[in-house]
DNA sequence: AGGTACTGTGGGAGCGCTCCCACCAGTGAT
DNA sequence: ATCACTGGTGGGAGCGCTCCCACAGTACCT
């Protein structure tokens, strides 16, 4: 820390004017070096410099948001009660993407819970006020009401998880379609011949296109589709049982289990171990997520792995083009603005 | 929401200005009723009222920090890593305490984890622009620098568990004291006669109490000092098994022991069975801090609670007083600068 | 009647920045 | 020599509030 002794007679913070008189030069030109502009010349520019660093000098954020019209600072919405938040390493995931993608930046992440009703009432207040230049929004029901408000504020906008193929907002999302081929692929090269799919709730969008990866993975192999072969869960350990329970009855012969994720994937394993079919002699079980579940469960699930972490920082990288391109009234292209990770299998040995 | 109709004709959002326009009063007085203060007549105040409504005005916070010199917002700041905050329960159920407590309020929380080198400078810079109107520190270490620098910048901030009996910041703490006696009481009302104690570490303020607790709780009973009872552990399940193969060498005969955290009460309870000592017939468990640890131990802990969702509140209560306090000059007083709220026993099998 | 004390109100000044226009060199083309 | 330009710079205007002083009106004393 360099010495903070010469501060304006005042005794508070040292302003731009102050740093400016120290320096010899206007308050324009100290400002343009505070903010990097390019057109400063050298010996100007480590004039201010020495200068800021004598006093101290710190911007104040609330003036710069005044005159320039910007915060410096979007948030994490979050559409769960905390505890869900907590509880799944996804949002944890998420926020270390986020968090690095963002430590080159001068940009604040502020992180808010909208799951109660009040919540949500003063997060709309919140928005209303633009007090932030941008918002990502993450596990957002198909339902939710608050990306068409973003909409409609004008507030720059990334979804982590299009709620459909049509998605207005800018979009990062894994690659579901892959992640299920990729599964069905890996079953099929390991020898199985019939193969049984589990799926999430079918509002999801990311459920309906891992299906389609099923789908068109089967087909691409030469097999006829076979509907019964399909039976959907709800993402839920009960509904994973339940959707096994009934591929059973359908298909006594199957030889492998593909879940929508490992949640159901444990579900369906209860049941394959109640009947006595032996993972993965009798039965191949593949899973999606790759949570703790996969790695701790008995075998060791196989699992689609989606990259979080990537998808956290890739969000950044859209919200702020977002914000930039909305500064100057821009002809903003549509190019690009749905961007998909790819996925990866980790086979376990329950394949 | 109201209708939004009658923007001003700019587009852009409804100033002071423009609804002390349409109430028909001046900008003075939009600003009072904004802002609640008494002088205002009923009649004057209803008008702008229905102004602001038709208008749909949302303050400017940007304006309104610039003018006032604050910002609505405090920071709760974590010292750890990110996996930390989320892996400890501790931090969640603070959170929800200081969330509740906060929801009345304007005010507004950043979550801000300074766990990394960098992450703590850009906190420091983050408080030399004073950026928030306050801080609330959880989970600081003894050395620290962190207190000294937002004394330093007069910045207005709670501690919860202070770093020693002289800590200079305001502070929250749970009991400590009172938590190891009643621990010991309980022990020895339920008939134990050789109580050891497995400290935690004692360059925590916190573990240093507990041992005073359980010190005198036992000399008021009328036992005499037997420092060979006290072993120090570090928080740390090995260091809990550790401390109580020590006590069982010295003595063997002990039957009962109060560890200074459910962690290193998990440790003792290691040995205890592996040398045959069975829980509570032959040596009676109490742990600290009431965690799903207690709760999951075979057989079940009996545990100090602390009330960590109260701590929350309390911070934000003696937080918001003391920001209220620096806003006029005011002669503050030291009055109640340390709160301490009350532990509470939880009794389960091991005792 | 004049004074004194309120209550309620309007609006100027100013918070510390960014934006932008004006301006002053220099530089090279005419 | 004149006329563009261009890189570099200073400083006015203004962002939308809060603070506070001034002042009108009313009420209640002497």
């Amino acid at each position: 820390m360099a010495s903070h002794g010469a501060r304006g007679r005042s005794g508070g913070r040292p302003t731009l004017e102050e740093v400016a008189a120290r320096a010899g030069v206007g308050r324009g030109t100290v400002s343009r070096v505070i903010n990097g502009s390019p057109r400063v010349s050298d010996a100007t520019r480590a004039a201010v410099e020495a200068a800021v660093a004598e006093l101290g000098y710190v911007p104040n954020t609330a003036a710069r948001a005044l005159a320039a019209n910007r915060t410096d600072a979007i948030a994490l919405v979050v559409p769960e009660p905390e505890t869900r938040f907590f509880a799944e390493p996804y949002f944890s995931d998420m926020l270390r993407g986020v968090g690095a993608e963002l430590s080159d930046t001068e940009m604040q992440l502020l992180l808010i819970f909208a799951g109660s009703d009040r919540e949500r009432q003063r997060l709309a207040q919140y928005l209303a006020a633009h007090r932030v230049d941008g918002v990502l929004l993450v596990s957002v029901h198909a339902d939710d009401p608050l990306p068409d408000l973003l909409v409609q504020l004008e507030i720059p906008a990334v979804i982590s998880g299009p709620r459909s193929a049509a998605e207005t907002l800018t979009s990062v999302d894994s690659d579901n379609y892959g992640g299920g081929r990729s599964a069905v692929e890996h079953l099929l090269a390991s020898g199985r011949r019939t193969i049984a799919h589990i799926t999430g709730r079918l509002d999801v969008y990311g459920a309906q296109r891992r299906v389609d990866g099923y789908r068109d993975a089967l087909r691409d192999a030469g097999h006829k589709a076979d509907e019964l072969l399909i039976e959907p869960g709800d993402f839920t350990e009960e509904g994973g049982r339940r959707a096994m329970s009934v591929l059973l009855d359908r298909h006594p012969t199957l030889d492998a289990v593909f879940a929508g994720s490992d949640v159901m994937a444990a579900g369906a394993r209860q049941v394959l171990r109640e009947v006595g079919r032996r993972i993965p002699d009798d039965v191949a079980l593949v899973g999606y997520d790759d949570s703790a579940i996969a790695r701790h469960m008995d075998p060791p699930l196989t699992s689609v792995r989606q990259p979080i972490v990537e998808m956290g920082r890739a969000m950044i990288d859209l919200l702020l083009a977002e914000i930039a391109d909305r500064r100057p009234a821009a002809s903003r292209g549509l190019e690009r603005r749905h961007a998909v990770l790819p996925t990866e299998l980790v086979v376990r040995a329950s394949s």
